[in-house]
DNA sequence: AGCACGCCGACT
DNA sequence: GTCGGCGTGCTC
């Protein structure tokens, strides 16, 4: 009998212990830790995960039983526990949910209310088929089926009413209530295999067999293999044998069975019966890579900044010590070769790799790479993936079969066992931040991991966070510098147009410049590349008459026009109406169309260049991954003249023959009420430019502005990194923000406006009351600002409200927050989220 | 989060 | 008098 401790999938801020009766024959060398289990919690049964096996000493209260021991190998190893517990603590959430969040979604299983129909119900429900329905408009339409979750009845009816209805019917008999535990969706695939029964007689030479030669082994096979045999049979035998060897593995999958002889079919079952053969089954990985990969070859040689940084590298992963990068190379510099060689170096000091990539944009790039170089040690985990590829892709890294992960965000927590390099490709990538939930960021806890596992760290970026570069600069990172670009290229050259100025020419949104320079480029038949950083077609519909523009009704957001499905959409809860409108305030039924969208951009670019290939890149086109991939693939093949994006088209790509890059709208971010907006619009800027001129041919750049003599514009525009960072550490510096303090956002957000403006207010009393109570000098250091409406004040019908609190020492902040963790639960609907260095200020 | 327990208003 | 509304607190 043992005690263990279990993280449950649940908001406890505690772990919980279980007792476990192990059977007889499992009771040593079987550990449970990793493991998840079914275990009771309050009257119902969720997911656990076994964090230790304590000594069972006496407890007072009385220990409940594991239900069930739902994996067979751990889910993840033991050593990457502490670093989910301090998770936990520094994101104040509940570190169950930390883990569920961790592991690949699926795993979930828990006990579920179903509303099932008794007899009695059913005879009633035929008879209302007859007559009128009955009020509860579920009841023909879902219990029918037999079944219906509990949750679901909810959506349908609402909270209040399902409660009332569902008592009613109970009382009547018509229903009953179960509680069924919900299974994995997600199994492990297996494939029928075949192998030959033990104690056959093979040839001597079967070695050297082939394929080609199949027909004397046939034979021999025939001659020597006791009772008669049908030549189709034998020959099934034959192949068997032959790609038994070939694999290593004497179980072969009957897929490739029946490729190699399709004639095997019909004689497996017979050599079933003769026990010739065995039937068994194996797990096989569901393969998430494309099927059309491009090759990267290994270049042939470095640059000697890359050389330099490579060495620098090298000598971090062989002293096996915790070491932290910051690798600042410009665009092209060959930042990725440097990763590449990072990688093979700790591969060859027997340890794991773990690559961070924003979303899936820059993972097909960086994937082609890693799989060409390192081939199927490599695997994949991104959104891109189904829940089945996912999970096998993280069996493959739990088991060691796989030593590389590429992934997004969430790959941090990829199950490697021993990391001894991680990669975060373009550190600054707001990306990296988690914007709900367990509000992590994947950058940060690169480094937290790193630190844990006293690992190299490598932070790579052309334009580094202003956070990641002070910690350079204050020695907390090594700095990496690649200056130039790979093969002497130069950096392309950056116009900037002044779209004041050229007000006369009305609703076009290409100047002169931008338009004879992707004339010039169409006539060269090179690339172009156009960025914008809103899709849809216009931002809004004004009113013609009174000047409002129409607004969602669940967000306090205008609504975005998009042409072609005719509809206003909101960007923020998906809301959408016809275009068939009339103004809200005055009834008016002139609306305009104002501002750009990717759409429109697209519609202009095609009336000014009829002949030009033209393709739109946004989450409006590229639904989905293949839809994403197959841009990229045209794009790259030069099957597209001009590509129109938003920032999806700037990041990480490489297209050999982009020459000219234009963006349409600069200075659209700069306008936000958010302390890294000019850091946003720098770092926009500079990684869109630097898809220009990746090629033998020169770039060139069109930056059109509003403000042209903003700092973050003109430093882009002069490719001037360090003078960007300069200015924003003067202003930042006073008043204080990151990255001379750190900041703790709490949002207060819920249905009732009144009720979330008052806990907002409790929410800053608690805060300047708990650091009344504190020493001096943490009294000074901290500071609460709000509360106040956020800059999104109304979101999916909640209102929001912020309180900001600042600081310089962690324990302080945490002291802080904890008494707010603990009011966590408000009112009603109201909720108070705790956001830990918040990138988002909206 | 869910669910039980417990304390007050409007119905038979 | 009870039913059923929802606020508080616990879950190994």
């Amino acid at each position: 009998m043992i005690r263990l401790e279990v993280a449950v999938a649940a908001p406890l801020s505690q772990t919980l212990s279980y007792l476990f009766v192990p059977e007889e024959h499992l009771l040593s060398d079987h550990c449970l830790v990793g493991k998840r289990v079914l275990v009771p919690l309050g009257g119902r049964q969720l997911t656990g995960y076994v964090l230790a096996e304590l000594p069972n000493e006496d407890v007072d209260y009385i220990l409940k039983p594991v239900i069930e021991v739902l994996d067979r190998l751990p889910l993840f190893h033991p050593n990457i526990i502490p670093f989910f517990r301090w998770i936990a603590g520094y994101y104040h959430y509940p570190l169950g949910e930390v883990i569920k969040t961790a592991l690949p979604g699926g795993l979930n299983p828990g006990s579920e209310k179903k509303i099932l129909l008794t007899d009695a119900g059913r005879e009633q429900l035929a008879f209302w088929q007859h007559a009128s329905l009955p009020e509860p408009a579920w009841l023909p339409d879902l219990l029918v089926k037999g079944s219906l979750t509990a949750s679901a009845s909810k959506k349908l009816l609402g909270d209040k009413k399902q409660k009332k209805v569902i008592r009613e019917l109970l009382g009547l008999g018509q229903i009953m209530i179960s509680h069924e535990v919900r299974k994995d969706g997600i199994r492990q695939k297996e494939e029928t295999c075949y192998s030959l029964a033990p104690g056959i007689l093979l040839p001597p030479d079967c070695g050297l067999h082939t394929l080609q030669a199949l027909d004397s082994l046939t034979e021999y096979l025939q001659k020597e293999l006791p009772g008669p045999l049908k030549k189709s049979e034998a020959k099934t035998l034959g192949v068997l044998l032959i790609l038994g060897r070939e694999s290593g593995n004497p179980l072969v999958p009957r897929q490739e069975l029946l490729k190699a002889y399709h004639g095997s079919a019909a004689a497996l079952p017979a050599l079933l019966g003769k026990k010739l053969i065995m039937r068994g089954a194996t797990r096989v990985f569901r393969n998430p890579f494309g099927s059309q990969l491009a090759h990267f070859p290994r270049p042939e040689r470095l640059t000697d900044e890359q050389q330099e940084t490579v060495v620098k590298i090298s000598a971090a992963i062989d002293a096996g010590q915790f070491q932290p990068f910051l690798l600042y190379g410009v665009t092209g510099s060959g930042k990725t070769e440097v990763y590449l060689q990072a990688a093979e170096k700790t591969l060859k000091r027997g340890r794991d790799v773990l690559v961070l990539v924003p979303e899936i944009a820059l993972a097909t790039q960086l994937e082609s790479h890693f799989v060409s170089r390192f081939g199927d040690q490599v695997v994949l985990l991104h959104s891109g993936l189904s829940a089945g590829e996912r999970f096998d892709q993280w069996s493959l890294a739990a088991s060691g079969k796989a030593k590389i992960v590429i992934g997004a965000r969430s790959a941090i927590f990829a199950p490697l066992a021993d990391p001894g390099l991680i990669v975060v490709d373009e550190e600054h990538d707001p990306g990296y931040k988690q914007d709900d939930s367990l509000r992590y960021h994947g950058r940060d806890l690169a480094v937290l991991r790193a630190r844990n596992h006293n690992a190299v760290v490598i932070l790579g970026s052309a334009t580094p966070s202003v956070t990641s570069y002070y910690h350079a600069m204050t020695g907390k990172y090594a700095l990496l510098r690649l200056a130039r670009r790979v093969e002497g290229r130069s950096m392309p050259v950056v116009t900037i147009v002044d779209l004041r100025k050229k007000a006369a020419q009305p609703k076009c949104i290409f100047h002169s410049e931008l338009r004879e320079a992707l004339a010039k480029n169409l006539a060269r038949k090179e690339q172009s590349l156009l960025l914008l950083n809103r899709r849809g077609f216009s931002a809004s519909l004004l009113c013609q008459a009174c000047g409002t523009p129409v607004a969602c009704t669940h967000c306090h957001v205008s609504l975005v026009f998009h042409k072609k499905k005719q509809r206003l959409v909101c960007h923020y809860c998906g809301y959408s109406v016809t275009d068939k409108l009339v103004c809200g305030t005055c009834r008016s039924e002139t609306l305009v169309p104002m501002g750009f969208g990717t759409e429109r951009i697209e519609e202009e670019a095609r009336t000014l260049f009829p002949e030009a290939r033209i393709a739109r890149l946004d989450s409006d086109t590229a639904t989905d991954r293949k839809k994403f991939l197959q841009v990229l693939k045209s794009m790259y093949n030069n099957e597209i003249d001009i590509l129109i994006g938003t920032q999806m088209i700037a990041k990480g790509h490489h297209f050999p023959h982009v020459t000219l890059v234009g963006v349409a709208w600069a200075d659209g971010g700069l306008n936000m009420p958010d302390f890294r907006a000019a850091e946003r619009t720098f770092q926009l800027i500079s990684q869109v430019t630097g898809r220009a001129g990746r090629g033998d041919r020169p770039g060139r750049v069109i930056v059109q502005t509003m403000q042209p003599d903003h700092y973050s514009i003109v430093f882009a525009r002069n490719h001037q990194y360090e003078e960007l960072y300069e200015h924003e550490l003067t202003i930042r510096r006073q008043p204080r923000f990151p990255p001379f303090v750190r900041l703790i956002a709490f949002l207060i957000h819920g249905e009732g406006e009144s009720e979330v403006r008052k806990t907002a207010e409790l929410v800053a009393m608690r805060c300047r009351e708990t650091i009344k109570g504190m020493s001096r000098i943490s009294q000074a250091a901290l500071e609460v600002l709000g509360p106040a409406p956020a800059p999104l004040e109304r979101l999916c019908d909640r209102y929001r409200w912020q309180v900001l609190l600042k600081g310089e020492r962690l324990d302080e902040l945490h002291q802080v927050c904890a008494g707010i963790a603990e009011m966590a639960k408000a009112g009603g609907d109201t909720r108070i989220s705790v956001d830990v260095d918040p990138e988002n200020m909206m």
